[in-house]
DNA sequence: TTATTAATCCGAAACGTTTCGGATCATCGT
DNA sequence: ACGATGATCCGAAACGTTTCGGATTAATAA
């Protein structure tokens, strides 16, 4: 392994020097710059980031915590966010730590990785309004990144999609179509996104003039196939008035409607129309769906890299005000909604 | 943050003391050990982990690299193995950073880390004959440890299922029902696995009499759903001799088998026995399967603490030689397998 | 000419550990 | 009484960086 030292004694400069002509400063002569850039490269050098870290305290280390039960979704979208973390924290030289703890250790879990300081930053996923995680971090004054809106007055950098603005263009669309009972059937109802979406749902019947159905909206802990599948049947065969509208939280929730819907030998879109929103996973695309899925879009892939460049403009100490990201979904409609049937 | 000087200052003790005693040198009087230990509480001390790696070498730090094509199998399964680790990495106090790297550029990735010095060890998944990623670290003398063998020989810990003694026991149940024409649907041809795993079933028909027929044997890169269906709907429909029963290489392509012969309207197991591997991943239980899945069981959370446990011991310096574990898996017969139609 | 200034460079300290090579002191065997 | 032994402790160096506060020289301004 070669060190400072090394390029210092090759070429007799002090270490000094050698290390401020790496780190571009502007007191070294423009030509004994190059010298040395050439040995660090003839010598291989790679700074040691432990010493670094010993007087900078950057470690270019970055820390996701998981619930081991995988909380509001699947294995694979969990992969998905890793994945697209890792590889954008590695563009700014970040090594991203995984860490996977008790759902009911999670905040102890962050307590001691806050003691051991060895993180620059975390990033914390599925904001709650009021979010432990979040305060804890703030309080200890460690940098985040929050995907999803918190209530919370905290000073970190934010990256959300506009879950209310998507929400309410799936209803206008519906609304447009001359539905009148429309179901809800979204995630967690404490997570920021839901009540976003929830208040959008409310506000869009408001405006038409049309009631709110509590029996239409459902919510459940995991986004999953299950959840669509059972609340929609649930809903359909309630034997009071079916729903001719369905808005889902994901594709997996439509996935699990068209499934019910089937079932139930209900035709889409020609009894029930379908929009969800589409995260884009390549697990459940929508338009491989049969009657292709009509949704608002905004891939999870796209999330990560203003996750990580917050986060990490958030490490160099930019200032938090300029912090906050709102992506817009693109509307795509498809062939799983159409014009309600006329009340014969 | 608390220090060793910050106890040593307290307590009137040697900085060298201080650190002997925390790291339960025998040199250090049980009295003065008990002071220190109450003083380290009481300052709530957290070792400096990089100011260690700078002088012992050890960063506690591991690493794995995955393929952004997810390799051999899907997202889900990858998370699976991801949490796993990192729990058990946990255990240690070693932190487990996640790398993914676009396929053609692994080898790169780990000579950059390799080169970096960060990591104390790697765990490799899924190892080739030869195995290009193996050679290089164990060359630059990097701790790994490799799930599934390798013929290279090179000194590594090693933890695998029994992949030739499980299919011989798939292969042996199919053969007392009577079975003849026994379909093998596997994983990539190139990886170890796969490659015991034919052995084994070659050496089964062989040890029967009878004839290993190359087309009742389908290799793909990924294990999915999709292969099962598309192999078992091939191998159905050729106008040839139908295979009688399939042994799939995990519950997913058994999966896709299943729906194919839906489709096909054979019944399992009347027309068609399935047996598979079952990494008893939650989202694909044998037992959930209608009929149940026969299976060779050999949970992939299992692999985690072995995995670690051998890494961490060869960090420390353990013999390799100690350092393989092979592991057997269940056998469960269920309802997917019976005799053979008899041939009226 | 002399004091300023700008351009380059460098020594030494600091970050928080671990560890090598003793130092001190009481006890013990003879 | 005296060297040996064992128990307990400690000073200082080392790991590889960064950075503070100058030092040196040459060019510029007065």
């Amino acid at each position: 392994m070669t060190t400072l030292k090394d390029i210092s004694r090759k070429l007799s400069i002090s270490v000094t020097t050698v290390s401020r002509a790496l780190n571009g400063y502007s007191d070294v002569n423009e030509e004994t710059r190059k010298r040395i850039h050439q040995a660090a490269v003839e010598l291989n050098y790679r700074p040691n980031q432990f010493a670094r870290k010993l007087v900078t305290g950057r470690s270019g280390l970055a820390a996701m915590v998981l619930p081991d039960d995988f909380g509001i979704t699947t294995r694979a979208i969990w992969f998905e966010i890793l994945a697209g973390l890792s590889v954008e924290f590695a563009k700014h030289d970040i090594d991203f730590v995984l860490k996977v703890s008790p759902t009911d250790q999670i905040v102890n879990t962050y307590q001691r990785l806050i003691e051991r300081n060895a993180m620059d930053g975390f990033v914390v996923i599925a904001a709650l309004p009021k979010d432990e995680r979040v305060s804890l971090l703030a309080r200890n004054d460690v940098p985040l990144v929050l995907h999803g809106r918190s209530e919370q007055i905290v000073e970190c950098p934010v990256f959300d999609i506009n879950n209310y603005e998507l929400m309410l263009q799936s209803m206008q669309h519906l609304l447009e179509l001359g539905h009148r009972r429309i179901a809800f059937i979204g995630g967690p109802a404490n997570h920021g996104f839901m009540i976003d979406r929830t208040r959008a749902y409310k506000t869009a019947l408001a405006s038409g003039g049309f009631p709110f159905n509590p029996d239409y909206v459902a919510c459940g802990m995991r986004m999953t196939e299950e959840l669509g599948m059972v609340n929609s049947i649930r809903m359909c065969s309630s034997g009071g008035e079916e729903p001719t509208a369905f808005v889902c939280g994901n594709t997996m929730i439509a996935k699990g409607i068209y499934s019910a819907m089937q079932v139930l030998g209900r035709n889409i879109p020609e009894d029930v129309s379908v929009v969800a929103h589409d995260d884009a996973l390549p697990e459940y695309r929508a338009v491989d769906f049969r009657p292709a899925l009509t949704v608002t879009r905004a891939p999870l892939r796209d999330s990560s890299r203003p996750l990580v460049d917050l986060l990490v403009r958030r490490i160099r100490g930019e200032a938090v005000e300029s912090l906050t990201e709102i992506q817009e979904a693109e509307f795509l409609v498809r062939a799983s909604t159409s014009a309600v049937k006329s009340i014969a």
